[in-house]
DNA sequence: GTGGTCTAGACCACT
DNA sequence: GTGGTCTAGACCACA
């Protein structure tokens, strides 16, 4: 849910989590080092540490020193949870305020689902 | 399509373009002078005043020095249709995007509505 | 509990918990500005802005944007409790430890205090 | 006086300390292979290896190439007394000052000792 | 090789 | 003025 004006470290954070969510990184896997992932991104070294250092702080990766960081086991399960509790808290009462104030249709909106 | 943590002057004119799109202030009407609106809403008048300058500077409202701000004829069509522009070109694609990510059920989400 | 090898936004984080500790920094009062604590302290605003970052998540202090960082209601209390924990639950177990296998002895040690 | 969230090396050494200073490891005798130490505590030999060269460096053990390391003549009672050098030194103080800070109990914290 | 920390300096958003 | 973010570049501790 970040658009393009948001903070690269959090979009960073999107996208790994958007990593978990679809298992291309599962539990026991190591993320890409922040360099290589800084690399890939076009993004500094410091910006990717602090989007990993959120998934540490919330218990989804541990880091082995000097190794890695590592998914933990349930962090997809845990993740989903926390996400689908955001989105049907947060966001989506918003998304249904906006589409009523628009007047905008569900049917047309949904027909390219 | 702005929570408590957007910032405060996007809030504001999300309540503006709202009190237009649902017919409070229509064409003709006069805003809530930038320090009621400050009062109201518990913000500093300067950020009121910025939210206002955005619809000035998007032609949905006018200024009359001395008096007041007022509501453009077209106005509340023209907000609508780029709201809703907005909303299907930027917001929508995202929202689809986290509700297959998240395996969220459409009808499920679409029963209260 | 932090020395001089600790990294240093342990040890500002540190300071500052002590100020609020102490009641220097009371429950609604505004904390020194980012810059105006990294000139005190010979640091650098981002070093400190990352002690102030985890009082922030820790719900201590809230951030009014553009204005400064307040300590909230409770936060001394909240923060002693906190503390002592984790001074009992980590620290004090590791201390008796080692005045045991060091064979210190404790009156010795209290004498002073 | 470390954690788990010390460093690997430090713990090490912290627990070669302790054989010394309770005897299980005497002048004369043979410390643990670095390989055995590591198996022994599932840590990595070249962390073990780190953590005896400490003790190398500062005097308490001998290597003998190719046989293994020797607790040296006097260790134990110089490294008791540096170890209780750097806690009356270091450490106490800001014992007691957290102690203070966090207006905890000395005869309760005792109570257990 | 890994992540962690720090600096210097810059720009931005907000009030 | 405030805090937030980002970069470039550096050094360190660890395995």
């Amino acid at each position: 849910m970040h658009n393009e004006d948001s903070p690269v470290y959090l979009r960073l954070r999107g996208a790994i989590a958007a990593g978990i969510l679809r298992g291309e990184y599962r539990p026991g896997d190591q993320l890409p080092s922040v360099r290589a992932f800084a690399a890939e991104h076009g993004a500094n070294p410091l910006t990717v540490a602090k989007a990993y250092q959120g998934f540490q702080d919330d218990g989804y990766v541990e880091v082995r020193r000097g190794i890695g960081m590592f998914v933990l086991p349930g962090a997809p399960e845990r993740l989903r949870a926390a996400e689908r509790e955001t989105f049907r808290r947060v966001h989506w009462p918003r998304i249904v305020e906006a589409v009523e104030l628009l007047d905008l249709n569900w049917d047309e909106l949904l027909e390219r689902v």
